[in-house]
RNA sequence: GCCCCCAUCGUCUAGCCAGGUCUAGGACACAGGCCUUUCAAGCCUGCGACACGGGUUCAAAUCCCGUUGGGGGCACCA
């Protein structure tokens, strides 16, 4: 049987980076097994619907490189309000894959429910049912539903009067949950809410919807976040009265956020698009979610991996039953790992936007300004952590900068005159160097070092200060020779007056 | 309150299922050093964990029980 499994968001926001985490669980593991990704809308939720949310999440997905094989089509989309439903549409043979297209299937399996005698439709009002738990708690008892329309007589609520329909969980039993990754987890029927199914407004609960679909899109393995547990006995209950087959379970951990607690939205980046903005590359996000809360084991020590490679090794079955918590500056690390790993121009490329979006390079990027950037990436690529980190290691390349201070200009052992003294020599020999090249730079001012009998770092550091006004820069022969020589004889200049007037006074 | 899940360095983990090869291995972070024009990168070294208590066994990180701690669920939300 081909393996089939599913994510199904709803579109009340953007999905948070642990949630992503089970996605790529998914994606690996259909890929894996050679089997279908699908991807269905659960939009069943009408007070928290928001349908942005729908092409930010599939942007998302697709930026990640989780691609589905069946999911909503155009048509479904443009209901849905998706402007470019083109660029998404993909459909499939067991759709709709949007529940709110789906009332009718969700109506007609619980009106079956209520015929097996496995379902009962139920008035009570939202006060009633509240003041039930609100006494429930008071007593310290089982905050559940008492049962009130259970036993009613056939007909006692009418199906054209506002009611819910609620599934009748046994009273005496056990309902089992095999999972592959918590092992079997036993519930007492007893202890089951009879769940509402069906809302009174006719759209289905999550656990309705959910057992439905997930049968009509014949899903064979059911991978989502632990917290669903303790609702997956009702689940089995709806599938064994529907004498449907129970799809296998696997649960896999939350991820937590630094502080412990599983992630969300207060823990800062916590979506997919904003780890992008972030300077983030995707196939760094890619692998380090993969091994969170998942290791090849066999003894390897490994840790970058690419795309195939996980998708090779990924075993579903050895994903940790412990929660792991995300770690910033691992992915950080690993990001720096990818950033050095690719071609210059390729890096290049990818820098652009980031340096356009920081308002540095004019968008188009005119070639001649393409041909500069050419030159400035192998000077910055093993410093990146972040993509974005370009934009401060760079910026004195694209605008002018402020004559550095005094005692900023000034390096260890080196007092204002002897500073003053490195910078007009340093002017004077790169006035007269032939040409501007990173080897004949270098050549002048390592001569200069000579001369004056100082250290490299010294002088060295009062022309970085100087041309950069930073004390941290890329390495300075290059960055001299991109900045070009009317730059840089203009920034030593500036630089001396600086000193100049700080050792008169 | 009731039900459920989880537990190896600060973090991600290997080892656990098929007890001995574990004075517990790797990675990130951190500290120190080397290299070096700054910062990185790279290399070397260091720091650092089987939550606790019982039991089973010749032998337990590995199996069992309990405790503690953390987390989740208990909606006409997903």
């Amino acid at each position: 049987m081909t393996v089939r499994v599913r994510f199904a968001p709803s579109p009340t926001g953007e999905p948070h980076i642990g949630n992503v985490r089970t996605v790529v669980f998914n994606w690996l593991f259909a890929r894996k097994m050679g089997g279908r990704f699908i991807l269905r809308i659960e939009d069943t939720d009408r007070t928290r619907y928001q349908p942005e949310s729908i092409p930010i999440i599939m942007e998302g997905l697709r930026w990640l490189g989780l691609d589905w094989d069946e999911g909503p089509g155009l048509e479904e989309l443009r209901r849905s309000g998706v402007e470019n439903a083109e660029a998404y549409g993909v459909g499939g043979p067991h759709g709709p894959y949007v529940q709110s297209e789906r009332l009718e299937r969700y109506r007609e399996v619980a009106e079956e429910l209520v015929e097996r005698g496995w379902a009962y439709r139920c008035n009570c009002s939202p006060e009633r049912l509240e003041r039930v738990r609100r006494m429930q708690r008071a007593r310290k008892l089982p905050v559940m539903y008492d049962r009130h329309c259970r036993d009613l007589p056939p007909g006692a609520v009418s199906p054209d009067e506002p009611h819910v329909i609620r599934l009748k969980v046994p009273l005496t039993g056990q309902t089992v949950v095999h999972d592959v990754i918590k092992g079997d987890v036993v519930y007492d029927n007893a202890g089951i809410d009879d769940q509402v199914l069906l809302k009174s407004d006719g759209f289905p609960t999550y656990h309705l919807a959910v057992v439905v679909d997930d049968h009509d899109m014949r899903i064979t393995h059911i991978i989502r976040a632990d917290h669903w547990i303790p609702s997956t006995p009702k689940h089995i209950l709806m599938y064994e009265a529907l004498g449907w087959d129970i799809p296998t379970y696997c649960h896999v951990p939350l991820v937590l956020g630094e502080d412990g607690k599983p992630l969300a939205k207060r823990h800062g980046a916590t979506s997919v698009t904003q780890f992008r903005d972030q300077g983030y590359l995707p196939e760094a996000l890619f692998n380090f979610l993969a091994l969170l809360g998942w290791a090849p084991g066999e003894g390897e020590e490994q840790e970058i991996f690419g795309r195939e490679e996980l998708i090779e090794r990924f075993d579903l079955f050895r994903v940790n039953r412990a929660p792991a918590t995300f770690s910033y500056s691992k992915l950080d690390w690993m990001n720096g790992v990818y950033i050095r790993g690719l071609s210059q121009d390729d890096l290049l490329e990818r820098l652009i936007p980031v340096w356009q979006r920081a308002g540095l390079v004019p968008d188009p990027c005119p070639e001649d300004m393409r041909a500069t950037l050419r030159r400035v990436v192998p000077l910055v690529q093993e410093r990146l952590k972040r993509l974005t980190d370009v934009v401060d290691l760079t910026e004195f390349f694209f605008s002018e900068i402020e004559p550095p201070s005094a005692v900023l200009l000034m390096q260890k052992g080196l007092d204002a005159g002897q500073s003053l003294e490195v910078l007009r020599r340093a002017r004077y020999v790169l006035t007269q160097v032939e040409d501007f090249s990173e080897e004949r730079v270098e050549g002048v001012l390592r001569g200069l070092v000579e001369e004056m009998g100082l250290k490299n770092r010294q002088v060295f550091g009062v022309i970085r200060v100087a041309t950069t006004g930073k004390k941290v820069s890329p390495p300075l022969f290059g960055t001299l020779s991109i900045l070009g020589r009317q730059r840089v004889l203009a920034r030593l200049e500036a630089a001396e007056a600086v000193l100049g007037v700080s050792s008169k006074s």
